[in-house]
Formats: C-alpha cells, structure tokens, sequence
RNA sequence: GUCCCCAUCGUCUAGCGGUUAGGACAUCACCCUUUCAAGGUGAAGACACGGGUUCGAUUCCCGUUGGGGAUGCCA
C-alpha cells in the first residue's frame, strides 16, 4: 500500500510552529516511504476562513521547504460531496435532522454541567417523528452514534485508546444551513483523497473515535492514526496565538534558517538515539512514527538558537550576504558591489559568532559603515587619550605592512606595541574599538584585510584626532 | 463535572527488568586567546509520590498528585 498523508490547516490565521512540526512530520512520513503528501485547506468555516491566512500557510510551508504533492484541495470546494454523503447515511438510517434551538443546546448544556453531568446532545430527535418538528424551524443534520459498547483507536504513537461509546454523542454532519462540517468533510475527504495515515495533533484525539464511527459508516475501514503530542510554550502552558505561538514567518522575520526550523521541529518530540544534528536527508532516511514520544515538549527558543548557529556556519558566504542584505538595507546601509565583496570576505568570521540572521546583519554593519564610524559606549569609552595616542603611534607601521595580510599585520602590530612597551591588549583593542567602533568583533586581522589598507588607515585616522561620532546606545 | 492523553537533569531527550541512568541546549569552572564567538576538558544537575508484580524496577500493573487536551451548527 502506497502511503498518502496530508496536512490539512484551517485558514483562520498564520501557519503557527505546531501546526509547522505536523506539517514536517507528515512531510517526512511522505518522502520517508516515498509517498504523497497532500494539502488540504479546510475551510468549511466560511465565516473565519481568510485569502490572507491561506496566502500564509503556502508562503510558510514553501519557506520551510514542505512542497506538498499534487494540487491543494480546498475543501470549501467539495461541498457536494460532502453533503451527498450526508444525504447517504441520512437514507441509511445512520444520521437524522434535529430541530433543538442553538438556545435549547446551550440551556442543555448549562443544565448539564450545573448538575454535574457529562455536557452532551441528549439526544431528543434522534427517534423523534420528523412530522412534530417546529414548522419553519431548519435542521441540522447529525450522525447517529453508536449508543454502546466501545470504539478502539489503535493509535501509532498513543498505543491502544478505548471509548466508552457512552461518551460519544451525535455529532453535527451538516448545519442548519446545510454546509458541512468539520466533522463530516474530513471524513469525507480523506475517503476520497485515499489517505492512508492521519499524522495530527493530539488535540484530536477524542475526535478519532467520532472519526473511526463515521468512516465505518460510510463503508470504509478508518486509516492509520497517528496522533502527536502539542508543543507547549516556555511556561509550561499551551502555546497558542495569544499565548506566545509565533507563525513560522516571525521565525524567519527573527533570522531562522528553514534547515535550522526542520531540524530543531524535528527534536521536538522525535528522537534517533542521541543524535541531536540531523539533515532533512538523514531526517527522510530515518523518520518513523515509532519514534515519536508521547508526551507534550516546551518551545525553547536557545536550543533553537544554537541549532541555528550550527546551520549558519553552515551556509556559503554569499549565500549569507544575500541573505543578510536586506536586513543591512533595511538598517540603511547602501551595499554596492565593493560593499557586497568585502561582506563575503568577511563572512567566515562573522558567521562563527552569530546565531542568527538578525545577529549576523548587526555584527557585519561596521564592515559597510561610511566613515567616519559612529562608537558605541564602550569603544568609546576604551578610546581615551591613551589609546589614540598608541593608535597614532602604530599607525604609519601599520599603513606601511606589506604585503597586507593577516600574518603580515599581526606581526606588525606585535612589533608596534612591543615598541610602545605596552601588552599587546592595550593596543588591540583600540585598534578594534577604532576600526569597529565596537569591543567585540571578529579577529583583528582578519578585520583589517577585510576593511583594506586604505579604509584601516581611514578609520584609524579618525579614531586618533576623535573624529568619531557617539553612539547613543549602550551595549 | 465527564472523557482522553502525558510524567527521566531547568529545557529537548536516550533508555524498551539488572546501566557508575547516556547525549544535546542552557549554567559554572579551566584551557586556547587581541575582544567575542567557535573549539577542547571538566563540574553541577533527573527517574513526581504511594502501593503492588518480580530474585531485581526508571522500565510492567494500580492508585495519588501534577500538567495537557476534548467536551461547538470551530477546526
């Protein structure tokens, strides 16, 4: 049996991370045992449903590199079908119209949980004759449950989990209106699609037992289950939109590889003996539903960091300066092409210090900073009169070095302090504040063949008649 | 209230009856060193609790507690 799963988001908002980690399960699964793997939009729920929210799961899952197989099935679009099978089991005796109120239901409920009792339809139209509904009143149509005995779901990652049928009540099929709903149109669906294994979030768990009956009833076996648990937030509680769930473009906007997100997505709740750095490669080769862990795991946003610091290492040079680009634009930093060359130059230390994409664009400004530099607090604290003096003292040495290398500089600037008869820090870091106009940077050296001998010299100038201007901030 | 699920270091997890309970992130020390990273070495840090089953339980069973989810004419 070929494998056929699907990720099926409602389009009421962004494509937020947990929905994101189904998505990339489903994808795994897929690719993993060379399947399909489908989208479908459910967005039966005309009310909430949006052209925007679609617009952002596509663009999400595309960042995130999930191409999904065949067309997108939009749901809305399957309406007929969806009540035609309504119409099926209405025929069949396994569904029937009830005319309870909106009203009647929420006084059935408030009774209910007032006397403690289980909140379930009470089924009063079940075996009522259609001839005493209330003229004028539209039915909806709901799904005759069974009334006893047990539904067992053989779950792929909960194990065995058994229903009383007790607590199963008559789901709503099609609404007053005759849309379908949820209910009905995933079955429905995935009948028709021939999925063949349901990978979701446990917060359906309950469902899969309304599901199963409803498949059993329209004459087809329910597929595999597979339902995983949620990603909760740093504080234990459920993470959702009001409660700090980003979508998967705010990960982006926050400077994340799409390779870093799959791999750390992937950890979250998934394992492979100890390995913690899995390519989407080895991910495809190894992804099981075996391995899924049962229990719910927290977003934490420095494991993330660092796995996205591993990937960034990761990444060509100019892969990165394109990327870092816009951010350095958006700072108002014009980048030429001289500007852009020095930037991959400059890559391979800059990299190795940042986490993501957001640190890389700051902590590359100074390399593309007109002169003269703007210090922050510290450098310019750093750069007393002392400092300039030494600055002005190593400079001709320094503009002098030749060839202009880093071994040749390094050499240079030893030479300089020792004849200074200063440790080499005291002029180092002048040296830095005055070419970076910060305390912390890539190697010196390395800095300076980056800057080149005639922007070194410049920016060294500056810093020993004080030329610089302040920077306002303080880190 | 009722139903369902979950429970190993702060966090993500390995473990599938007998282990000095392993790894990763974070933390702390030290090394390296021109700063910061990276890298290296090391430290600290967990089986929620109570009953069983067993020669032996982190592991199997039951309960308690604690989390989470569901209880819609939302999905």
């Amino acid at each position: 049996m070929s494998v056929i799963v699907r990720f099926a988001p409602s389009p009421t908002g962004y494509l937020h991370i947990g929905g994101a980690r189904t998505a990339l399960f489903n994808w795994l699964y897929a690719r993993h045992h060379g399947g399909q793997f489908r989208l479908r939009i459910e967005d039966t729920d005309r009310q909430r449903s949006t052209d925007a929210a679609i617009a952002a799961i596509l663009d999400g899952l595309t960042w995130l590199g999930l191409e999904w197989d065949g067309e997108v099935v939009y749901q809305a679009e399957r309406i007929e079908a969806h009540q035609a099978a309504a119409q099926r089991l209405v025929e069949a005796g396994l569904a029937y119209p009830c005319y309870s109120s909106p009203d009647e239901l929420e006084a059935m409920r408030a009774l209910a949980k007032a006397e403690k009792r289980p909140i379930r339809y009470d089924g009063t139209w079940r075996d009522r004759d259609p001839a005493e509904a209330p003229a004028g009143v539209p039915p909806v149509i709901r799904f005759k449950a069974p009334l006893d005995g047990v539904t067992v779901i053989e779950d792929r990652v909960q194990g065995r989990v058994t229903f009383q049928n007790s607590q199963l009540d008559d789901m709503v099929l099609l609404r007053a209106d005759g849309t379908p709903t949820y209910m009905l149109s995933v079955v429905v669906d995935d009948i028709d699609m021939g999925i063949t294994h349901i990978i979701r979030g446990d917060d359906h768990l309950n469902n899969a037992a309304r599901h199963a009956n409803l498949f059993q009833a329209l004459g087809h076996e329910p597929p595999v289950f597979a339902h995983i648990p949620l990603i909760h937030g740093p504080d234990g509680a459920k993470l959702s939109k009001r409660h700090g769930a980003l979508g998967v473009d705010a990960y982006r906007d926050l400077g994340y590889l799409p390779e870093a997100m799959r791999n750390y997505l992937l950890r979250l709740g998934w394992a492979h003996g100890d390995e913690e750095i899995i390519s989407t490669e080895q991910a495809v080769q190894w992804f099981e539903l075996d391995a899924i862990g049962r229990s719910p795991a927290r977003f934490d946003f420095q494991k993330l960091d660092s796995v996205n610091a591993h990937y960034l290492r990761l990444r060509p040079d100019a892969d990165l300066v394109a990327l870092a680009a816009p951010l350095l634009e958006a700072a108002g930093h014009e980048l030429g092409e001289a500007e852009r060359a020095r930037l991959v130059q400059a890559m391979p230390g800059l990299k190795q210090r940042a986490r993501t994409l957001v640190d890389l664009a700051q902590s590359a400004a100074f390399y593309v900073q007109a002169r003269p530099l703007p210090l922050d607090a510290k450098a310019a604290k750093l750069l007393d009169a002392d400092a300039k003096a030494r600055l002005a003292a190593a400079l001709p040495a320094l503009a002098a070095v030749e060839p202009f290398t880093e071994e040749a500089l390094e050499a240079a600037a030893r030479a300089a302090a020792e004849a200074q008869g200063v440790g080499f820090g005291k002029l180092a870091q002048p040296l830095r504040a005055a070419l970076t106009g910060r305390t912390v940077s890539p190697g010196l050296f390395e800095v300076m063949v980056g800057l080149g001998r005639e922007e070194v010299v410049g920016r060294l100038e500056d810093a020993a008649s004080g030329r610089n201007p302040a920077l306002q901030q303080n880190d």
